[in-house]
DNA sequence: ATTAGGCGATTTTTT
DNA sequence: ATCGCCTAAT
């Protein structure tokens, strides 16, 4: 009972009722990990196993910190604990019973990528045009009706054009080509054993018994098929906590219903409210805006975060000429911050709305001198090298998978093409076979040249004997011999060209990996070193002890903290992102972003823009974000420029305005290129706006998605309804607007 | 008839 | 940096 101390009243609260539904509404920076924690610690304390415990976390990071912190309260006994986030904890309950679904135990998981190529390979055997309907298009389709657990026949019966038709078409034979493939989805991790709790009373039952005790965080993330699947555990005991932050829901995009957490005590009327709304995170200032900010929201439970914490400083809002500004200013902050707060590069983190933005920063802190590591954007595991050789290995693990073998089939360069894979495939077919046996009869193909059907056979080969190979050596020997053979790490030191020995780097490095892998898990096979690349995110690789600047994503940093934080490319367009149209919905979610990144400064936030940014390889001017004008003035600093001058309370909406006033006053180069007059044009493609309907003459109707560049340059992104997103250079495109 | 390699276009956020 | 398309090379 000791531990209890170190919680404050509310927080003692919330952890003091163990049994039954509990809804706990924490606030940013309230201690809301710490009441997850010793929630789970207690529960282990007061004598439930450990393996009855079920806690779902968003990353498998937090997961792992979790996991620690709970042995050092009550012991190694916690080691059994279920705890990870849904795909990974769903994908081990898939290895106990995927046979029950048709599936084998040694199923392969499928990124967006391979899912995207099953979904072209599907369209190409039924015909279907790629360049009429865009597969990623379909692809998206097909995961947004599994992640609401709708199947083909419903979105085929609720169709309302071509494009549905051919979703629902394409849907029904995806879902089979994964099933021959061996394959799930990220997706399919979290329906199946939903399908199967539903069909199988008696599994049911039994996991139900097992998971007694169900803990979810960042409950306000979850989707339709998490939210089910939690119904369906919960159902019996209904012990279940969730804690979760409504102003924190960011990932509407893909599928999370931020009505999950505000309808919670509909669903369990009996659930206990507990509210943690002291921050221990934030000065008093940097709370002030946030909550500024987020009152502009309409949707959200009520409530009131406050703070013992000192005012601190005011936040400063940094005013940039370009992109590249942005990184020098930021740069300099940066050191004399270290100089001045006494801080360590490791207290910063450079937050952005996309990946693409990281570039100019990177520059800047390189030319200064200044260590970073950046989470996301480029992964190791999607690298084109190091895909490959995951490919081999899926393939040794799981026969079946035809997408892996396609991608090993070919690497390296031995001759085989896109007409003999369509051979393979349609011989394949008609005998009922998968890729890798088709591949050993290959002798009995027609109209193969004997080159190419040699090539066939050594891949036949390949695979068989290191199939025989696994059975013996252990599972690095088997990828270390088989990367060998291949002789790719050969063929990039004899290139030796940079890109050649990053390369090779990669791959070395992905061998190293599997090495550590196993040693870590002496108990683990090939299978699970995969499962583990499949399912990781890039802030589970992130090593916050390392000393260095932190560069992500506003996405990637929901629940960490750091003791000074940027949010940089404050610009309409960029935060808030236009996309298609800015409904309220999803501009209430940019919103929220914007909120997440604001809460994660402990002392010092910095807020940055720029009057001129390149994206997409075009010069844009955006004007400052509308989210500024919604800070309250009096605790902000405006920064020019490295002029200080303190805020003098007119609206950001006036800077807004005067674009090119800033940009006549700068000395970048920039500024001599002729600037474009909008507001006195009076062309009609000038008129056109984010947002707009347009009809053009060989595409249709489609919305503007985004217009970059100027004058003759000038371009719109538009997405069609037929064709998908186009990029049209508005001088010859005639769009009329509808 | 096939395949490899060059070139240009493209990037929202992610388990 | 990668993907898809086009053309040269085999």
């Amino acid at each position: 009972m000791s531990f209890l101390s170190d919680l404050n009243p509310s927080q003692r609260e919330a952890v003091k009722i163990l049994e039954g539904p509990v809804i706990i509404v924490a606030g940013a920076g309230s201690g809301k990990t710490r009441v997850l924690t010793y929630r789970t610690a207690r529960l282990v304390q007061v004598g439930v196993p450990a393996y009855q415990i079920l806690a779902l976390t968003f990353t498998n990071k937090a997961a792992k910190e979790m996991k620690e912190r709970i042995a050092q309260l009550v012991g190694s006994s916690s080691k059994s604990i279920w705890m990870g986030t849904f795909h990974s904890m769903f994908a081990r309950v898939l290895r106990l019973e995927s046979e029950k679904l048709g599936y084998g135990r040694n199923f392969t998981i499928y990124d967006e990528q391979d899912s995207l190529k099953v979904v072209k390979n599907v369209m190409n055997a039924q015909g279907i045009s790629l360049q009429q309907f865009n597969p990623q298009a379909i692809r998206s389709r097909i995961s947004g009706a599994k992640n609401r657990l709708v199947g083909p026949e419903e979105v085929a019966s609720q169709a309302v054009d071509q494009f549905d038709e051919v979703s629902a078409k394409v849907f029904a034979r995806y879902q089979k080509a994964m099933k021959r493939n061996n394959a799930m989805d990220f997706d399919d991790l979290l329906v199946l054993p939903i399908h199967l709790f539903e069909h199988n009373k008696k599994i049911l039952n039994d996991y139900q018994e097992r998971f007694r005790f169900i803990l979810v965080d960042e409950y306000q993330d979850t989707n339709k098929a998490q939210y089910v699947l939690l119904k369906q555990l919960a159902a019996k005991y209904k012990n279940i906590c969730v804690v979760g932050d409504d102003a924190q829901s960011i990932y509407a995009f893909r599928g999370a219903e931020i009505r999950n957490i505000l309808d919670y005590q509909v669903d369990y009327p009996e659930a206990k409210l507990f509210r943690l709304e002291q921050n221990y995170r934030s000065t008093k200032t940097i709370l002030a805006i946030a909550d500024s900010v987020i009152k502009n929201n309409v949707d959200q439970i009520p409530k009131n975060l406050w703070t013992d914490n000192q005012t601190g400083e005011p936040v400063a809002i940094l005013e940039c000429a370009d992109d590249k500004d942005e990184g020098i200013q930021i740069a300099q902050r940066i050191l004399e911050d270290i100089y001045r707060l006494k801080l360590d590069f490791k207290d910063f983190a450079l937050l952005y709305r996309t990946n693409a933005q990281s570039r100019s920063l990177e520059d800047a802190l390189r030319k200064n001198g200044i260590p970073y590591t950046i989470v996301g954007g480029i992964e190791f595991y999607q690298r084109k090298e190091v895909k490959d050789v995951l490919a081999f290995l899926r393939v040794l693990t799981n026969p079946l998978d035809n997408e892996s073998f396609l991608r090993a089939l070919n690497c390296p360069n031995r001759g085989i093409g896109d007409v003999t894979v369509e051979r393979l495939q349609a011989f394949a077919e008609r005998k009922g076979l998968s890729l890798l046996d088709a591949v050993h009869h290959a002798a009995e193909i027609s109209h193969l040249g004997a080159r190419t059907r040699g090539a066939l056979l050594w891949v036949g080969d390949f695979f068989k004997r290191h199939q025989h190979l696994k059975t013996i050596m252990s599972m690095s020997e088997v990828s270390r011999t088989m990367v060998d053979e291949l002789g790719i790490l050969r063929q990039f030191k004899e290139e030796g060209t940079p890109d050649a020995i990053a390369r090779w780097e990669n791959v070395q490095e992905l061998l190293s990996a599997i090495s550590e892998f196993s040693s870590e898990h002496p108990e683990a096979n090939l299978e699970n070193f995969l499962e583990e690349v499949s399912l990781v995110s890039d802030i589970d690789n992130w090593d916050d002890a390392h000393n260095a600047v932190t560069l992500m994503t506003l996405h990637s940093a929901k629940g960490l903290e750091f003791p000074a934080a940027f949010i940089t490319g404050l610009e309409e367009g960029l935060l808030p992102l236009f996309t298609t149209v800015l409904g309220n919905k999803e501009l209430e979610e940019e919103r929220r972003l914007f909120y997440v990144g604001i809460t994660r400064a402990m002392r010092n936030l910095y807020l940055s823009f720029a009057g001129v940014r390149y994206r997409y390889g075009d010069v844009t001017y955006p004007s400052p974000s509308r989210f500024l004008d919604e800070i309250g003035s009096e605790r902000i600093q405006r920064i020019t420029s490295g002029k200080h001058s303190s805020f003098s309370g007119d609206e950001f909406s006036g800077t807004r305005r005067s674009n090119r006033r800033v940009r006549a006053e700068g000395s970048s180069d920039y500024f001599t290129d002729p600037i474009p007059d909008y507001e006195n044009a009076t062309d009609t493609v000038q008129s056109l706006q984010v947002g707009m309907t347009v009809h053009h003459d060989v595409f249709g109707k489609g919305r503007i998605v985004s217009l970059s560049g100027t004058g003759e340059s000038m371009k719109a992104s538009v997405e069609f309804s037929s064709v998908g997103r186009k990029q049209l250079l508005l001088k010859y495109a005639r769009l009329k607007v509808v």
